[in-house]
DNA sequence: CGACAGTACATGCATACGCATTTAATGTCT
DNA sequence: AGACATTAAATGCGTATGCATGTACTGTCG
C-alpha cells in the first residue's frame, strides 16, 4: 500500500468518526426536542422554544431585551420577534417600551407566564431526565 | 438545615447539570446544522436534510424505500415524502414502483444525484471539522 | 444643525414542517 | 371469496421559520 493511500485511509477514519458523532448529536437532539414539543404541547400549550423563552426571562429577570432572547434561543431575529408576539398574545409577556433607547423593546413575563413557567419546568425536567442518557 | 431541604438541594444541582447538558447539545446542533444549510445551500444548492437522503443512498445503495430514509433523517413521514419529491423534481432521485409491495416506493439515487453527493460531500465534511470540536 | 450610516425590531413573502386525512394496496378472519 | 383492520405513501391545511426589506430611532461626521 502506498504512503498517500494509508494517509487517505487514516483521514477517512477521522472523517468517518465525525459523521457518526454529527449523526449522534442530530439524533440525540432530535429525540429530546420532539418529545419536548410534544409533552409541553399537550400538558402546556407551549411549544420547546417558547418554553425556552420564559425560562430565559423568568430566571434573568431583569429588563431583557428581544435581542438578548435572540442570543438565548437558537432563532433568528425574525423568528424572536414573532415568538415574543405570541407569548405577548398569549399574556405569558408583555412588551414595553425602552426609555433609554427608543428603537429597543422590554420583555418581562407576567405572573401568569411565572406560572405558565414553573408549571411546564416540571414537565421540561421530566423529559430531560427521560431523553437525555 | 432540614434533611429534605438537603435532598431537595442535591437534586436541584442534578436537574441543573441535566438543563445545561441540553443548552449544549441544543447550542451544538444549532451551530453545526445552520453552518451546514447555509453552506451546502450557497455552493450545491440543496439543504442539510436533503443531503443526508442524498448520503443515506448513495452508500446503502441497495433499494431503499421512502419508509427507511424517515427513519434515517429526523423528519415525519410527510416530510420525508415531499423531500423525496423535492429531489426527484431537481432529477437527483429517482422514483420506482416495488413490485413486491406495491403501497411502497424504491427510492433510487441517478447519476447526477451521485455528482452532487460527492461534490457536497466535500462541503459537508469540511463544516463538521469546522464546527465539531 | 442636517445628512447619512448603523441599529432594533416588525413584517411581507416563500418555504419546510407536523398533524390529520386520504388513497391505494396488503393481510387476516370468517 | 368478501368484509375489515392495517400499512405505505401522498396531500390538504395550519403554522413556524429564515431572508429580505421596511420603519423608527440613534449616533456621528461635516
Amino acid at each position: 500500500m502506498p504512503a498517500h493511500a494509508k494517509l487517505v485511509a487514516v483521514s477517512d477514519v477521522a472523517e468517518q468518526g465525525l459523521v457518526e458523532e454529527w449523526h449522534e448529536l442530530l439524533a440525540r437532539y432530535s429525540a429530546v426536542f420532539s418529545t419536548l414539543e410534544c409533552r409541553l404541547q399537550e400538558r402546556h400549550g407551549i411549544g420547546a422554544n417558547e418554553f425556552e423563552a420564559l425560562e430565559r426571562l423568568a430566571t434573568c429577570d431583569f429588563k431583557c431585551r428581544s435581542a438578548d432572547l435572540t442570543g438565548a434561543i437558537h432563532l433568528s431575529q425574525s423568528a424572536t420577534s414573532r415568538l415574543v408576539a405570541r407569548l405577548e398574545k398569549e399574556g405569558l409577556v408583555q412588551r414595553a417600551l425602552c426609555d433609554a433607547d427608543r428603537r429597543g423593546i422590554f420583555v418581562t413575563i407576567t405572573d401568569a407566564g411565572q406560572e405558565k413557567y414553573l408549571a411546564a419546568k416540571q414537565t421540561h425536567r421530566e423529559v430531560l431526565n427521560e431523553t437525555l442518557r
